[in-house]
DNA sequence: ATGTAAATTTTACGCGCGTAAAGTTATTCG
DNA sequence: CGAATAACTTTACGCGCGTAAAATTTACAT
């Protein structure tokens, strides 16, 4: 490998004895250039390892092959987990992802829109912080940019929205414990941040109503994303005053229903359905860590896979060409028995 | 807001009748252009909200402002945690993050390099695969690029190391484990994906030596990144077979100490530190996680903080002209007394 | 051998901006 | 008020590549 650091195509080009706009031509497809050519071009990358600079590439480029992909907090295993499964189908459909969080912060949420412009992305993967959202920056991103949005929408705005059926989740998981013990009570934040918590508080209070319950919704006090703490704090207290009304507790996500979990350990209160059980306790959205809980926690799941499958391949199907009207695609999400309920 | 669409800054400096390499100078530092200019670029800045394009910028910049950080998985939500404690402090410094994930593939990490290399970074914040990692690459790459290597350490390469003292944490958590109760032996994967592991096991070995008891590592099978899985998995099987020769065990991690929680639990074995408890159980990394299990896992964290901060200040001096010597820096960690050993 | 289509090269320009040099205007100071 | 010094503008070029059009070469069939 005779490395005389080859600085850009031109020096490529000259190197492999072939003119720059071919060799162009050959790295944005190798099968449009003659066979004996792209031989060429493919043993001098043997000697010089060149690689095009991506982003000069992108400049002035009709259509890229950037996929931005943005979720509101990579902290959270969940968004963790579904940016992941996203990368992997970008990368698998020839495109290249950059990744963003929006560190639950709406402000700076509208400052990764403007860092995307720039990426001049052939399309964008959206997973908004919902309520806290600047509409209107996403709104007119949306209209210059090929956007899909995920996990939590806002209007009909953008491609298209994917995500989970979050009234079918609570609906599900609450006419199952209705089923099988005490009709639950609700348990949530007062001041959610996830984007979802107000559908599926409301959908909990239709769910009793259909069932012929009285819903009873406890909301704990509790800023920022520390949801497991926010459970903790708020199921210690909750507890102490005796506030649930009822023996079953479905909590608004996975994350709170953990730190409950913890407050019940704390209080030595025994989880599970076992008769010598007090207390039955579920979440909600098949948290990578729900199955590691004691008890093991149950739950109602997203389709991780079939919601990145479905978001993916509609961008993707937009990027290239195909036109389809604003459309809502809610997945049904699994429920997952466990021990805790 | 008279929207008419600023394309560029020819067009923004057209508006706002001033030349382009001043408004250019302005976006590099608004302080260094006279106050009067200054004043009517904001207000051209109000009316047509224009933004330089910043892979533009970075094109022909001696200096950019570009930041890479690379972890080696990003839903691991330990990597999660410091790679979100880097952004911020990136951010704090007026440099601009750009966050990838090896997604735990040595492949996948040289292709983050070269990617890393187009965006012509200012410096880069490397977490590396490890023992995995393609050493030649990396170092390649960081004879190109300032970089700074963290968490896990790969010869000396790079303009230094920082990240945890190993040794210290394996030493003092098996210290307090032989102070307080049986010697502990060592819960490990036997071809382990994560970096660290082997200096754990060593130091264990040490410790135990230097305190006068026979070391006992036991390596359970399993591939990836799944540990809590494999840990589950392999406390059964080390649990049926009866092969832990005393009640203690150390594990090699956090999620490892998760999964063997998990085991325990679904054997109805007692874990903790009071008389009616069978074995103990200790982690290490201080995992998010670890609080909320059941009983919360007693731990030795790594100090995030000190290390982020240590790290991104080395990376920030050296970018801004401070030459020093090639050096390795290892912060302890911190014991967290939980309910599990 | 000849014609034709495909591939390639040449040439030239564009993307959105940084930056250096030289000339012009504005500000400051004695 | 004139000179010195900033600050600014103009001009010109560069970064690393895409892309379009015209000219040339190559491949393949007849």
């Amino acid at each position: 490998m005779a490395d005389d650091k080859i600085r850009n195509m031109e020096e490529f080009a000259r190197m492999s004895g072939i003119s720059r706009p071919t060799v162009s031509k050959y790295f944005n497809d190798p099968a449009s250039v003659r066979a004996s050519t792209r031989t060429r071009i493919e043993a001098a990358l043997e000697q010089y390892d060149y690689r095009p600079n991506i982003y000069a590439m992108n400049q002035n480029r009709k259509l890229t092959k950037n996929v931005g992909v943005v979720v509101p907090l990579l902290s959270d295993p969940y968004f963790a987990e579904i940016a992941r499964n996203l990368e992997q189908r970008c990368i698998a459909a020839g495109y290249r992802p950059t990744l963003f969080s929006s560190h639950g912060d709406p402000a700076f949420e509208v400052e990764v829109l403007e860092t995307l412009r720039s990426l001049k992305p052939a399309g964008v993967l959206l997973a908004p912080l919902g309520r806290a959202s600047d509409r209107k920056a996403l709104e007119k991103f949306c209209e210059d940019v090929p956007t899909l949005i995920f996990d939590s929408s806002v209007d009909e705005i953008g491609l298209a929205f994917v995500g989970s059926d979050n009234f079918q989740f609570t609906a599900h998981i609450t006419d199952y414990l209705c089923r099988t013990g005490e009709p639950p009570c609700f348990f949530e934040m007062k001041t959610p941040a996830n984007p979802n918590a107000h559908r599926r508080r409301q959908s909990y209070l239709n769910a009793m109503e259909e069932f012929g319950h009285s819903p009873d919704v406890i909301s704990v006090e509790g800023e920022g994303w520390g949801f497991e703490e926010i459970g903790r704090l708020g199921g210690h207290e909750v507890l102490d005053q005796g506030r649930f009304s009822t023996n079953t507790i479905l909590c608004s996500n996975d994350r709170l229903a953990i730190g409950l979990l913890t407050a019940c350990y704390e209080k030595n209160i025994r989880v599970g359905r076992g008769d010598d059980c007090a207390i039955r306790v579920a979440g909600q959205d098949g948290h990578p860590h729900s199955r590691y809980t004691c008890p093991p926690l149950t739950t109602i799941s997203h389709n991780y896979d079939a919601v990145s499958q479905t978001a993916a391949e509609a961008l993707f199907t937009a990027i290239e060409g195909q036109v389809s009207p604003w459309k809502s695609t809610r997945l049904e999400g699994k429920l997952i028995l466990r021990d805790s309920a």
